[in-house]
RNA sequence: GGCGUUAUGGUGUAACUGGUUAACACGUCGCCCUCUCAAGGCGAAGAGUCCGGGUUCGAGCCCCGGUAACGCUACCA
């Protein structure tokens, strides 16, 4: 079902609240889109809202970030921590006050209470009930404490969160989209709404921001649907109107499933900095999810290419709220590549070069790349022949080149993914890139310890394998591959000792783990990483100093670069097949 | 597993709201143009609309039942 809203009496205001965590993604500039049309067509107002409550996973660079690829795009906004307006800040960390004192109203009228519960002991509680086969949910233990044991908790110093307090029922609401939609409170847990270090989770600050920045429509990515109903319940908590909900399909990968960085180069600052124009990048986000008007007979005899191309103006003109389709639409590249030609051709030729020299030539990026090979250049003709795989989009090292000796071509490939994962989430400089990579080249022992995620077993698990090194491999000599015989000697070692049958049991699991991970993860010397590195970005066993061309080349595009190598090498293992 | 959403060629969209042979664009392939490669021009293959029922003279559009994909299921957003 899809509506139209009947009384404008209020003007509409919309806003996108992008979460500084790494770097602008493409869904934000989606989403965005969507927003600031339907904003700029109805005279409303399109609010930009940084959410900054997770101060796990805040990255100080990323809201100026998001700024400069938003503003690259051409979309602006009338409200927003950088341009102020009537209903600020507009920075969830500065608002910490006004979420405290609305959960103190939601715990003064009883639909939100304490919990205190350790984060430790939930887990603990989701493994049981994912163990016995139940929906993992917080059990409400401490829903109804009484007074007492509250201020007993709270005089010993614990730290607690809020909890909402989920009723008995069920909630509909209506997607402007889609209909009606219900969900059982069965199915909604008691969602926490404040954190232990007193930070709102995003459904607190998100209901109380867009009803004191007076939003009317919530337009977000479809991701949402299964939290609404919260919302919906704490509007009503608060006693008050809610806006109107409309969810928009996601983006996906080629394999349908949700737009993700290792499938898709998901960094605006990647498609500005491989030199796409921000005009084509803007007009194929348009084109995904509908919205646009269907071709009209005219249109097609005139050139169907016309229906596909549009302005961000014609867009604010032709976009309809009934065009939008539901479906998830698939990012393609390949076509954008079509769209991004077109603009590029379009151009007069002065225009197309500035292009050039504004992005791909600019000074600063031929500045730094010719610090990198001053000092390793003959003429300055060569120029061209050292640095080439930095002006380049697509380099494709052959097997002879990536596939360092005494390694096979598949253990090469798993070890540059490892690559890719770990330098996904490494800061980009010259240091940090060290570090990791370093830290992949560790012994494979610590390596081992190091990939265990609990604390404890970690605990356990670094005392077993110093216990096996010692007893084990000291009979053995240094170099030993584990089999079962060896896991036997360590046992018997281990009841020499006097220790008990749960002590034997876990530390055989744990030198079981370590002999799995051993064959899984061959270990690699810090010279292969960084030559294996150095093959893939340069396409050559030569180039200038590794890190540095990292960082001069860019966080978006090195990754790209590997994650297209993996894929294609993938292709042409599959292909050979 | 539970809950929710979605479903038209490989991909993005269309089909006057039930009416001939399911359209356009990207991609793929072929031909023309051309020193080459693009661009451009011409053409081709590729879906019978997720499946099964039903209503109807008539269903991609309506109804019922399945299936699959995706999302959510955090002190992340």
């Amino acid at each position: 079902m899809k509506t139209e809203d009947t009384a404008a009496a209020t003007p509409i205001r919309v806003r996108i609240a992008p979460s500084p965590t790494g770097d602008p993604h493409v869904g934000t500039a989606y989403i965005g889109l969507i927003n600031f049309l339907y904003a700029r067509q109805r005279g409303g107002k399109f609010v930009l809202r940084i959410e900054d409550t997770d101060r796990a996973r805040f990255v100080a660079t990323s809201e100026q970030m998001i700024f400069d690829a938003l503003h690259w795009l051409g979309l602006t906004w009338d409200e927003g921590p950088d341009v102020g307006g009537p209903y600020g800040p507009y920075r969830q960390s500065e608002r910490t006050e006004i979420y405290r004192e609305h959960v103190e109203i939601l715990l003064s009228n009883g639909t939100a209470y304490r919990s205190f519960e350790t984060a430790e002991e939930l887990e603990a509680l989701r493994q049981r009930q994912i163990a016995s086969k139940l929906p993992p949910r917080y059990d409400g233990a401490h829903r109804d404490l009484t007074q007492a044991q509250i201020d007993a908790y709270l005089s010993e110093g614990r730290p607690y969160v809020v909890r909402m307090k989920v009723p008995a029922g069920s909630t509909t609401f209506r997607d402007e989209l889609r209909g009606d939609i219900t969900f059982e409170h069965s199915n909604v847990d008691d969602q926490v709404l404040m954190k232990s270090d007193g930070f709102p989770t995003y459904h607190l600050a998100n209901v109380v921001d867009d009803h004191l920045m007076r939003i009317t429509d919530v337009i977000r990515a479809e991701e949402w649907i299964s939290s609404t109903p919260k919302h919906v319940l704490l509007y009503q908590a608060f006693g008050w109107q809610f806006p109107r909900f409309w969810h928009m399909p996601l983006l996906r990968n080629l394999d349908k499933s949700k737009i993700s960085k290792r499938k898709n180069p998901v960094s605006l600052v990647y498609y500005r900095q491989a030199g796409f124009l921000p005009e084509a990048v803007i007009n194929f986000l348009g084109l995904m999810g509908g919205g646009m008007p269907s071709p009209t007979p005219v249109e097609v005899v005139n050139g169907a290419k016309e229906t596909e191309i549009f302005s961000l103006d014609e867009m604010i003109q032709r976009f309809e709220v009934p065009n939008i389709r539901l479906g998830g639409p698939v990012f393609d590249l390949t076509k954008l590549r079509w769209l991004n030609s077109e603009y590029l051709r379009a151009l007069t030729p002065d225009a197309f070069f500035t292009a050039l020299r504004d992005t791909i030539l600019s000074d600063q990026y031929l500045r730094e790349v010719s610090t990198l090979i001053q000092t390793r250049i003959e003429t300055l003709g060569q120029f061209g022949d050292l640095t080439a795989f930095l002006f380049q989009d697509n380099v494709l090292p052959p097997p002879e080149v990536w596939v360092p000796k005494k390694r096979t071509p598949e253990e090469t490939l798993l070890f540059a993914a490892d690559q890719l994962a770990l330098l996904e989430t490494t800061k980009w400089t010259t240091q940090c890139i060290d570090a990791a990579l370093r830290q992949l080249s560790m012994s494979i022992e610590e390596a081992f310890i190091a990939s265990i995620q609990n604390e404890s077993t970690q605990k356990s698990y670094r005392s077993a394998i110093q216990f096996f090194i010692q007893n084990v491999m000291e009979i053995h000599g240094s170099n030993l591959s584990i089999n079962d015989e060896h896991i036997k000697q360590m046992q018997t070692a281990l009841r020499n000792w006097g220790h008990s049958e749960s002590t034997v049991a876990s530390y055989s699991s744990a030198i079981e783990g370590l002999r799995k991970y051993k064959a899984e993860k061959p270990s690699w010397s810090i010279k292969e990483n960084f030559m294996l590195l150095r093959a893939i970005l340069s396409g050559s066993t030569m180039s200038p100093p590794l890190l540095e061309s990292m960082v001069v080349f860019g966080k978006a595009r090195t990754l790209d670069r590997l994650r297209r190598f993996l894929e294609t090498q993938k292709k042409l293992a599959t292909g050979k097949r």
